[in-house]
DNA sequence: CCATCTTTGTGCACGCGTTCACAAAGACAT
DNA sequence: ATGTCTTTGTGAACGCGTGCACAAAGATGG
């Protein structure tokens, strides 16, 4: 979890838990997996085992969606996996714009498992006209100036902001005022945005701070144990402290 | 966000709330740009702004590490940034390596933000031969092979993996064997580590994917909607859904 | 058609996290 | 010293999320 919450008043959205929403993409991961080895049902222990998560709460994650197991067997991979993307709105194409196509920019640009999911790298931005017409990841960057016009011809609701702390915020106005309607914000700055759009933070540095707090604790019950048989105990699948404040989380 | 949480048990470190421990960066990096301004003194309500958070939350927060403000005055921000860096363990020097020297592996050991808050990339390891030996963001690029060797002389105990995912678990292994305790999973798998290893993990295809279904939401509810006063209303600091289920969360 | 066995779907209780609202603490002016 | 005004620290209520435990559903075999 880059993430943390904020948690907005009581948005259930049409009733599926914002938790809910969150783990949906994980259990899609495992069932594409299942899927691609061809295994036709699934439990929903052998689910909840490849995904990390309770069998129970798995349970009533799908029990939002709709009644789609069957008792004595389980659930159909297929079906499952047809289901899940159609709530998360998979079924359609979401194109996407990158702004900033620094170090992490460009790794974004590169990177393979955005198309795997229905989203789509409509076009890349940057303000530094040095880099404006080269091509990354095979797509030309185009400069800032043009960033209206990219996102209305391209009918874009979805942005990556990938730049400095320090030009986020302007960029994230021009963005909504253009069009975009949903941020996923790497810079490390807390966006302000109108009611009625959406903001996930992913901060890497966030989430080395969170590790750093555990592992300094983790330092200092050793030294205050005498006991040796607490540190390296059994081989359980722990999955360690949350986040529940996600490693990303609203801005 | 990276996020959706798998809550252990009851672990409250110390008596600090987890979702308390992952706001305590953002404090702390609200704290240093008014540090930065030379603010000699802050109120929890500037403070909260600046962060995008509730007052009362934050004050409540604040109240778990001590009572560190003054009625009527605020919180001295110098005082306050070393309390917290103090919990956090940023007063002391974090060796970290990054496993994986790809595209994104090669964006994060050029990031500067690590180096700002007590983390030092101690060293890059890679599989692929041709690497070896080669400097990325100035550090000369390690083999696997040598991985358990790097990890003990260093003294490492946070590890970050930008591996392809297939390799990933056996890279945590590997790592958790040679020492390291906590881990920075970048990989889109979910890891199976031993009891004490905490994992945190950042899934950008998970955080579009959240933004998705919000996305979609938002269109449907348009659409069914004959009032054209509920979209774009207020101006309001809002920061979307929350990502609890941090954009990082744990694995 | 009946018995048995597996697995879902959910009622329920519990705990964490959030937020309100206010008493107490202290700064500052007179 | 006393009063006023600001702001903290927290008690208490509430809501969301989690996980137990079980009844009901249905598959499967005889
Ligand atoms: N590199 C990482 O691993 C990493 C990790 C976590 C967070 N971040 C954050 O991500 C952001 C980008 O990091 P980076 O390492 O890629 O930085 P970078 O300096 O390599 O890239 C920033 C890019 O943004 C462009 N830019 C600057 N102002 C702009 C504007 N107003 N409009 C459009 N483009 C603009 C620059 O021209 C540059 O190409 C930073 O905020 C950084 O803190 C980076
Ligand atoms: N690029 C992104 O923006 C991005 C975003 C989200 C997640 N990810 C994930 O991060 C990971 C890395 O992505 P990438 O784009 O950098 O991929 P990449 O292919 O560019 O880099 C992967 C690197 O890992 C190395 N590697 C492979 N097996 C290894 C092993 N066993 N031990 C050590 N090193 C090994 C490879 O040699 C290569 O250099 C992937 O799992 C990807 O899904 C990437």
């Amino acid at each position: 979890m880059a993430t943390g919450r904020t948690h907005r008043p009581a948005t259930r959205s049409r009733g599926i838990p914002e938790a809910t929403v969150a783990r949906l993409p994980l259990y899609l991961r495992a069932l594409t997996a299942l899927s691609e080895r061809s295994v036709p049902t699934v439990s929903s222990e052998e689910l909840a085992a490849a995904a990390g998560v309770n069998s129970a709460k798995l349970r009533k994650d799908f029990s939002y969606l709709g009644s789609y197991g069957t008792r004595g067997v389980g659930y159909d991979v297929e079906y499952l996996v047809y289901q899940i993307s159609r709530e998360l709105g998979l079924t359609q194409d979401w194109p996407v714009v990158i702004v900033g196509i620094g170090n992490l920019g460009a790794a974004l640009a590169n990177y393979g498992g955005f198309a795997s999911r229905g989203f789509r790298v409509a076009a890349l931005i940057d303000a530094d006209p040095a880099l404006a017409g080269k091509p990354v990841a095979g797509i030309p960057v185009q400069h800032t100036d043009d960033l209206e016009k990219i996102i209305q011809d391209n009918g874009v609701s979805i942005g990556v902001i990938a730049t400095p702390a320090g030009a986020a915020q302007q960029v994230c106005e021009r963005l909504v005022a253009a069009g975009v309607t949903s941020i996923l914000n790497f810079a490390p700055t807390v966006l302000n945005v109108p009611e009625g759009v959406d903001v996930r933070k992913v901060d890497l540095s966030i989430e080395l701070q969170i590790l750093a707090f555990h592992e300094q604790r983790k330092a200092g019950e050793e030294a205050a144990d005498a006991v040796p048989a607490a540190a390296t105990s059994g081989d359980t699948t722990d999955q360690g402290p949350d986040g529940d404040v996600p490693a990303v989380m609203p801005a």
